[in-house]
DNA sequence: CAGGTGTACTATTTCACATAGTACACCAAA
DNA sequence: TTTGGTGTACTATGTGAAATAGTACACCTG
């Protein structure tokens, strides 16, 4: 689950992963999230790496803690989510500008998006 | 042109930059590419560093060197370009993947396509 | 009280990136 | 042939983010 070769840093697969989990219901809203030490033994990874992913998702608000309880999905989690992915379309855009330039076609770009969109409805 | 304080290596923006002269014509093909003293003089950048994207640039087929006279546009620059753009569809699809899986509408992804595409056309 | 929780430190290591400086072989024009 | 610009190679150094290691403390709950 975790790709520590990947040139994403681990703390951010982290944040991500656990965002995903919470999208998918994994993580139900309201609920305890994984301890930082019950995360670190499960993947591996050095605590303070854990601590820093979730200094993260707190700042954006996606779970909140509880010292001395645990750390908890937020009510408002999936809205926060979703806006920041709002705010990503540019990179959707900007992405797509590169490939045009460089001589890709319209139709391949949609071909794409219409690829995501087919495996997200199964 | 150049932003040190990019996530962006400095490296990869030169060879970012090269590649997009070279797509809107500004360095014809079969034409000498700036040298590596001229670029690191004009962009205030250590010559190993643009040396280094020359490098990657010679890996890609985008230039050859000739060494004595300079670095030249391949013929097939614009292919290689072009093949290297089409294998990054990928990243196309999985960027829609996680925009959708946090929220966003279909018809927002095509949007912001269509919004690269208007731009490309003008 | 005891155990699990989040949190805060400092120190260390690692690695990619960028810079600095020097040197050499090559080609072309004067 | 000489001169100047070209690519290329090499070592050394500095920088910053990322990750690890270890310790410590305050908090909540059973």
């Amino acid at each position: 689950m975790i790709d520590k070769l990947s040139s994403k840093p681990v703390y951010e697969q982290i944040v991500d992963g656990v965002e995903r989990n919470i999208l998918l219901g994994l993580y139900p809203v309201g609920e305890q999230v994984p301890s930082v030490r019950e995360l670190s033994v499960g993947l591996g990874i050095n605590p303070n790496t854990i601590q820093k992913s979730y200094t993260e998702l707190i700042r954006r608000g996606v779970i909140c803690s509880s010292p001395g309880s645990g750390c908890f999905v937020t009510p408002d989690a999936r809205d926060r989510i979703r806006r920041r992915a709002m705010e990503r379309l540019p990179q959707l855009t900007a992405l797509a500008g590169e490939l045009l330039l460089a001589g890709v076609r319209a139709e391949e770009l949609y071909a794409a998006i219409e690829c995501a969109v087919k495996n997200e409805n199964k």
